[in-house]
DNA sequence: GTCAATGCAAACTCTTTGCAATCTG
DNA sequence: CAGATTGCAAAGAGTTTGCATTGAC
C-alpha cells in the first residue's frame, strides 16, 4: 500500500517549494496532512487521512483535516479522484459508453468510442486483480460553456454555486 | 438535454420488464423516477430527480426517490455514474495516470498506459467540446479480495460495511 | 509582532430510518 | 386481502463555519 520512498520524498519537496511559491505558510498539520495522501498507492478519503494524521498529531482536528485538503486542491498540490465534491449522479444507460464532463457546468454526456473499446487491459492491470469494466472519462469545457465567456455565463457560475454550497 | 422519444420508451418497457421479472411492484413513484433519470441525457442527482418528479407526482417524498433510486441499482436497472455511494477519495499523483479500483474492498491503484494515452479524442467528443485531461478507469476484483472467497474474507467485507453506513 | 492557521463546538446539509397509512398484484 | 411501498417526521452522518487562541514567518 505504501509507495516507494524516493517517490515520496519527491513529492514532499515539491509541496514544500509550492508552499513556498504560493506564499502559504507549512504547518506541521499541512505537512503531515499532505504525506497521508502521498504516501499511500492506494486514495486515502478524509477519515483514513484523518485517522493516519492522527497518530503523529494527536491534537489535530477533523476540521483541520477537511480545509487542509481542499485548500491542498485549490493549490494544485492534491486532486481529487473521480468527481471530486459532485454529488453523486444516476445512468439509465447500462450498456458500454464514456463520458465527456463539463468542468464549468458539470454537465455530463455519454459517448461510444470503438477505439478506447478495442485497448486492451495493460499487464500491469492484469496483475492487480480482473478487470470487469472500463470507463473512460474526458473532462473539459463544453462549448455551451466556451461560447458564453463575454456575457451571462449562466452555466458557468453554476459550478461556482455548487462549490459555494460546500466551501 | 433530452433523450430520443423511443430510446426513452425502449428503456422503459425494460424498466417494466425488470420489475416484473424481479417480482417488484410498478408504482407511480418507480414509473416517474425511473423516467425522469431515463429521460435526460445529462445525468441527473438526486435533487434533480425530485425536482422533476415532483412536478407530475406533486405529492412525492424526497425519501422515496432516495430509497427508489438505490433499490432499482441493486435490481441493476440503473447505475450510478463514476463512484456511486463511495466517499471523495485525495491523490497526490499529480502526474497522468489511470485507475484500477477492486469493487469488492474499494482499494484503487494507479496505472499508466501508452495504449490508452494515444487513443485521441473521439470527434463525437469534439463537438462536445474542448477536452482537457483524459482518465480511464478499470473496475473489477483486485488478486487480493478473489483469493480470500474462502476463509477470511476481510477485504471482501470491507465493502459491506462501507454501504451498510449509507443503507 | 502580525496575520494566517488551528481547534473547538455548534450549525448545516444531505441522507437514512421507524412507523402508521396506503396501494399494488 | 396480504404484504410491499409510501409519506412524514425525526434521527444520523458527514461536512462546514464562527471565533478565540496559537503559531509560522
Amino acid at each position: 500500500m505504501e509507495i516507494a520512498p524516493e517517490t515520496l520524498d519527491e513529492r514532499v519537496s515539491r509541496f514544500v517549494e509550492g508552499l513556498k511559491g504560493a506564499g502559504v505558510k507549512l504547518t506541521p498539520q499541512r505537512l503531515e496532512i499532505f504525506r497521508e495522501v502521498a504516501k499511500s498507492a492506494d486514495h486515502p478519503d478524509v477519515e483514513t487521512v484523518f485517522r493516519g494524521v492522527r497518530k503523529r498529531l494527536p491534537s489535530v482536528s477533523l476540521d483541520t483535516v477537511y480545509r487542509t485538503l481542499w485548500s491542498l486542491i485549490d493549490l494544485g498540490l492534491l486532486s481529487t479522484v473521480g468527481h471530486s465534491r459532485e454529488r453523486v449522479r444516476f445512468d439509465a444507460n447500462m450498456g458500454s459508453h464514456h463520458h465527456f464532463v463539463c468542468e464549468a457546468c458539470g454537465v455530463m454526456w455519454d459517448f461510444q468510442s470503438d477505439e478506447f473499446d478495442r485497448v486492451r487491459v495493460p499487464d500491469v492491470v492484469r496483475k492487480l486483480g480482473s478487470a470487469q469494466k472500463t470507463q473512460v472519462e474526458i473532462r473539459g469545457i463544453c462549448t455551451r460553456c466556451s461560447g458564453e465567456t463575454t456575457s451571462r455565463r449562466c452555466a458557468s457560475r453554476r459550478k461556482e454555486d455548487r462549490w459555494k454550497r460546500r466551501s
